[in-house]
DNA sequence: CTGAAAGCGCTTACAG
DNA sequence: CTGAAAGCGCTTACAG
């Protein structure tokens, strides 16, 4: 049912040139006459012939692939934000002609999941891969990274890991958390508690820093009981605040959450148990969701570019994958404060 | 810098057998004693040994990788709907052991866009695919199934096209438009006006007859100033609404959207033309988007499952793929009516 | 400017 | 049960 595929040798022999000259031409090799060119080309164009692909790369091309690697314990399916990285990397590599090959990990403990990435790139299916939600020391990554392969990381601080071939992008979660404290110290607020992310990932320790950071620099005193603990999903935001209106003695004045989705859970036990936002207490996320402003109340929050970060971040892969890795060459995107309804002066 | 690679020849020689023997045990062949199994399965694993991809599809194993092509005009990286398909697709593929090259595909008409498709199944990069978002006919889809490549198709109704490399899923339109009139009709509504959407995709037409169908069953009048053009997209919605205050001699009490995007923007138009849903008009959707519960108000719709049809979809297109194809077999997804807000009893 | 030949790392009839 | 050998379809020094 299926053609005879045509492969070089066919294109060689209809051209009346050898293989050699036709690989030239597809590779747009300059010592070859504009004259044999076309000759050789309008037989390429006229039998629809494509090189095959493995055997290009068996002979030593690239793939022209990258693997994105989604961790995350929650179902993907439905969760927007990561749904949005994915088809920001796929935009991105396609603009440089790379195709990708996505993954989603729900849980780089269990052992076939790590060896299917493995597999990956000990294959060779792929040139190179980037990272997003592993903890921050991830031994599977650093596997990768000690094998040689070009390996892209988001959210990853480890001191003196600067390997040439990891690349490594953060948001600037210090700066972000100062300016939602600068804005709530604008509003009157000094009594603010938080709700931590998830502690074995960069950006969890890397925005509580931010925040001990900016409430020092304000003289506003940290009440342990006001910090809570918690990860990146809705369910530990809901979470944290029944464990606050449970427990604490009093209640901050103002409630900065790891994330949007953190956010919206706690809006939710807050409201929950005869709360309002902001009435009662406000509260700021991070991130911008994109439910963040459709939410009710639509959520004040510390914007972060994850397009901008993925552009750059795949763009500097596909790079040293093309150019050679030289040097360790890490970068941070930067945050702003958008203003919505989920805050209130005081 | 990067260590020589282990290859097979080499797997053998610290094995002591030959590479044919290798290559059973890696391919699970029935002939080899479970002593040389144990054997060379202790070298592959000390040394960390996966066999060269390219080499193995070479040498004609199948690629194990599926292509996604998402045909949309807009920036598919903030849409919603289109990143859970997405999802959807590799966390499907994955559980089959196949991995899913993702392309979007901003436009069948230009050149480039169809041959860097085209590329991707005569290189043999994949072993099929899947196509979402396509114009009912679309020569491209055509050629691929005409030159025998396995293909999975949303969407599409092509009476005597039955290839058995050929795959079709679609939802049942009919019997949602009726869902939604019968609902309508319970309410007191006579008086329906719908927003249709693409006509060039088979859904359009598809969506628009099954209203046609149920309307005349219940002996309701089409009138033709509330069957307005459109599309699948928000601002479609919008632009009917628009349309139709400026246009029509009377207004229908209720609409039904192509989809919930559509009912989107409808809702957004009748607001700012100072009519409330569901007070002034009831606006019904279809799809059931995520946002859809959290609109306000909170949308009535037609809910579709495509999780559950890209499950079966993507099954259906791997067993293709290993078993060949023997019959041409199409399906139909159902759906359900949820009722939120956004419509009111007359 | 161009062709013959080696080589990439596998799989799989074939022969024993 | 197992090895030697052909073959998959390219690319790229090498030699001319």
């Amino acid at each position: 049912m299926k053609k005879a595929e045509i492969n070089s040798t066919e294109i060689a022999r209809l051209a009346g040139v050898s293989r050699s000259t036709v690989s030239r031409v597809i590779n747009n090799y300059p010592n070859v006459p504009a004259e044999t060119r076309e000759k050789v080309m309008k037989v390429i164009r006229q039998y629809n012939y494509y090189p095959n692909m493995s055997a290009q790369v068996l002979a030593g091309k690239k793939t022209r692939t990258i693997g994105l690697f989604l961790i995350d314990a929650g179902h993907v399916s439905s969760d927007i934000l990561t749904n949005m990285l994915i088809s920001s990397v796929i935009e991105n590599a396609s603009a440089y002609g790379y195709y990708v090959l996505t993954n989603i990990i729900r849980n780089t403990q269990d052992q076939d999941a790590v060896r299917s990435v493995k597999e990956i790139f000990y294959q060779r299916r792929i040139d190179g891969g980037i990272f997003i939600g592993a903890a921050n020391h991830e031994p599977l990554i650093e596997e990768l990274i000690a094998e040689g392969f070009m390996i892209g990381i988001v959210d990853q601080h480890l001191p003196g890991r600067t390997e040439p071939n990891r690349i490594v992008a953060n948001f600037d979660n210090d700066r972000g958390m100062e300016l939602a404290i600068d804005y709530l110290a604008g509003l009157g607020h000094s009594k603010i508690g938080v709700i931590n992310g998830d502690m074995k990932r960069q950006s969890g320790p890397s925005k509580y820093e931010g925040y001990l950071k900016a409430m020092a620099k304000r003289g506003f005193e940290v009440r342990p009981e006001w910090v809570l603990p918690g990860d990146f999903h809705q369910e530990a935001g809901y979470q944290a605040i029944q464990k606050l209106l449970q427990s604490a003695s009093s209640l901050p004045t103002a409630i900065i959450a790891a994330n949007d989705s953190v956010a919206f859970g706690a809006i939710q036990a807050l409201h929950e148990n005869g709360l309002s936002v902001p009435r009662d207490i406000s509260v700021i996320g991070f991130d911008d969701h994109a439910l963040s402003r459709m939410h009710q109340p639509p959520l004040t929050t510390i914007r972060v570019d994850f397009m901008h970060m993925m552009n750059r971040l795949t763009g500097a892969l596909i790079k040293k994958i093309e150019q050679g890795a030289d040097r360790f060459e890490p970068f941070t995107i930067g945050c702003e404060l958008v203003v919505r309804d989920s805050c209130r002066p005081l």
